[in-house]
This record gives C-alpha cells, structure tokens and sequence, in this order.
DNA sequence: AAATATTTTAAACGTTTGTTTAAAATATTT
DNA sequence: AAATATTTTAAACAAACGTTTAAAATATTT
C-alpha cells in the first residue's frame, strides 16, 4: 500500500510518532502533527481524542520497542556468552533503525510524577529477573565471581543505551557523521560482551 | 545572606535553574520563574531580556559543571588507576548532588540542529585527549591492552551517567527510594573502575 | 434514489504563552 | 531638597496553543 491509501487515522499515528520523537510531547504541537499527516488538526482530534490520547498510545508502544526485545532476550534459554552477545546485537541494531527512541522514552520520564512513569511501572510489573537468576547458578557453579549483579544488569543497558542517548554530542565532539557514529556502535558489539566477559570471568 | 536578601536577579536566575532543570526549556513558563523566584514576569525580562537569554545562560552553566570536572580529572597527571577511580567517584558524586542535571543537558541537545549544540561545540574547542593518550601510552608499555581506547571512554562516561538518565525508571523496576538509589551509585564507584582495569589488565 | 452514517473541512473558541508598556515606587546623584 | 536614575508593579499585547463547532463532502445503508 502505497504511502498516499494510507487510512487518515494510520497516516496521523505515524506522523506523530515522528514528531513526538523528534521533540517530545510537550515540543510537539497539534498543527505539527496535522501538518506532517497531510491533514488537518481537526481530524487529530476526530480520530485520537486528544493530544494527550495520541501521545500515550505513541509512548507506550515505544516502551514496548525498546524493552520488549531486551526482556525476551534476557529471558531466552542461551548459554550466558551467547545471551550476552545477541542482547547488545539487537538493542544496537534497533537503536541504530530508531536513534531517537532512547531518548524519547528516557526525556518524558524525567520528572519523578510523570503520567508516563505510572503507564511504565504497570507495563512491567511482573516482569522476571531471568538473567540476575542465570549470573547467579553460573556463580554457584563457579564459572564466574560472586558479586551483585545488578551492577552487571545496569552497566551493560548503559553501555548500549547511552551513547544514543549522547548521540549529537558525541557526533560533536568525535567529528563523526551518521555513518561514522553507526561505526562506533557497530564496534560496540565486540566491545561491550568482551568487557563484561572478561570482568566476569576473572575470579576475584 | 539569607535567600530573602538576596538581589532580584539572582533569585530569578536559581529560581530559573530549578525550574529548566525539572521541566526542560519547552516545558518551563517564564510564570513559574516569577512565581519561584517570588517576583514578577517583567522583572525576569527586565533582568534577563528574554526566556531564551536566561535559558542559554543557565544551560551553559551546566554544562560547565557537567564536563568541566570529568575533563579536569582526565587532565590529572594522576596514576590511570588512580584517575579513573578519582574521575567515577568525583562525577558520581556531582551527579547525587544535582541529579537532574544529565537529563537537563542531554535532553537540551535531542535534536541535530539546536542552537544548544551549537554552544557546546564552541566550549570544547580545544579539548584534549590526556586520558586516551595515557591509555596509549601505558598500552606501548605494554601495561595494558591495545585496542580503540574511544570506547573505554565512552564506556565509563556510560556508565557514570546513565543510570542518573534513568534514575526514575530504575527507582520504579527496582523499587528503591531516592536513599537506595544512590547507594547503588555509591555502590558502583568500585565496581566500574573495577570492571573497565580489570578489562584493560587481561592482555587479549 | 433516498436516507442515514461517516469523514473532512474551515473557522472559531477560550487559554496560555513570551514579551512589552507605562506608571508607580524606590534608590541614587546633584 | 530637588532632580535623575533605577527598580518594581499591574495591565495589556499579539501569537500560538489544544480543542470544539457546525456545515460540507463523501460513503454506506435502506
């Protein structure tokens, strides 16, 4: 189907979802929207309700993007190597297909009241520590050191999420085009498990 | 001096800095500057000619604070061990006292083209790279491993200062209050040192 | 083909925004 | 003490915002 069959209501979603991620709820406006959809503000509101309405079927879809993939992987039946390498694989590959998403999900939990903190505390409720677990039996067993493996858990998300998040000022500060930065990332998937591994491995 | 003695325009610029660091540029009023600051919506223009005036100042402020220390340290003539564990600590406990302060920064320079990138490119002209050199250096000696020390610095950079990016979605999947939080940032002031020496340690 | 339901449009609504005005109050200088 | 400069105030401005209205256009059903 061809951009211009697209249903209004699709065609408006999608342009939202670029502006919201481009500027945020609060940057975005109605007009931008409409503008952006080839439509027009009255049909945002005849089809979502709301600006408000609009953006949280946006954010939360793009909760699920980001931490879907993350909490499957983390819980799939892989070797500790293995998971660790596909988990930093396919959050760089999705982040490098959407760059934007990181920071749009991150930048609209900011403050500590947020809406948008309630929808995300319900969204992963029960969600399983599979991979704490699995650090655990392998330290039991004894193939890596005793330690909390939260530290483990947060440093690698960080060491995958945040260059996206610091993207332009990397990008500044590296001189680096688009390309160059997706290099830097792709390198990133060596670079992130090895460290990990290597820290792991090393019994204290 | 007591806070209701100080002079009109400072109480408007601390007032400013709280509200743009918890709402961003886009989500603060110049009404809730006035309002904090307990003076008026004129006096703030009188004082500062405009929102966006007050806001580049205070935002260049910030990133001051932000890079100013992290580049300092990296300059240290100071042992590598001694300067990551000093750069980890110093930069962890910069961010405990102004938490809001990496989100305020980086979620300033979201989009390509904002006049913010723009300013921080001139501020770091002329920054040099002593730590990569050092890493270089100590890697000739043969004290550490070859590789692209880039990403050792963009890996603790991470490190340090995701988790206070995502300090409310980690509160929320871990259930910690503010005090539990930053225990497990003082927490990670050994472990991230730890984990990038005994990286740089294990010749590959 | 007529009647009904749905979609689209243009215009307007009331608020809130950043900014400005001009007068009042206060401080400083002559 | 008078004249001048600075600071503060209350009120208003135009522009942009999210949303609503009511009529027009189109699609669907009877």
């Amino acid at each position: 189907m061809s951009k211009i069959d697209q249903t209004t209501d699709l065609k408006i979603k999608e342009a939202a979802k670029r502006v919201f991620l481009e500027k945020g709820f609060g940057g975005a406006t109605t007009r931008d929207i409409a503008e952006y959809s080839d439509t027009n503000i009255a049909l945002v509101n005849y089809y979502f309700r709301s600006k408000e309405k609009l953006f949280q079927e946006i954010f939360l879809e793009s909760v699920a993007e980001t931490f879907s993939p993350i909490t499957r992987i983390l819980n799939d039946d892989l070797p500790l190597e293995a998971k660790i390498y596909k988990l930093v694989d396919n959050m760089t590959d999705l982040f490098k297909r959407d760059p934007l998403l990181p920071m749009f999900v991150f930048s609209e939990m900011r403050s500590e009241n947020s809406k948008m903190c309630d929808l995300v505390v319900d969204l992963h409720r029960q969600e399983s520590n599979a991979f704490i677990a699995q650090l655990e039996s392998e330290a039991a067993k004894g193939n890596i050191r005793k330690m909390d493996f939260t530290q483990i858990d947060l440093s690698i998300v960080s060491m995958v999420i945040f260059p996206f998040l610091s993207m332009n000022m990397i990008k500044l500060k590296k001189n680096l085009t688009t390309e160059g930065f997706y290099q830097l990332m792709d390198d990133r998937k060596k670079h992130i498990p090895e460290m990990i591994l290597t820290y792991l491995r090393h019994l204290s």
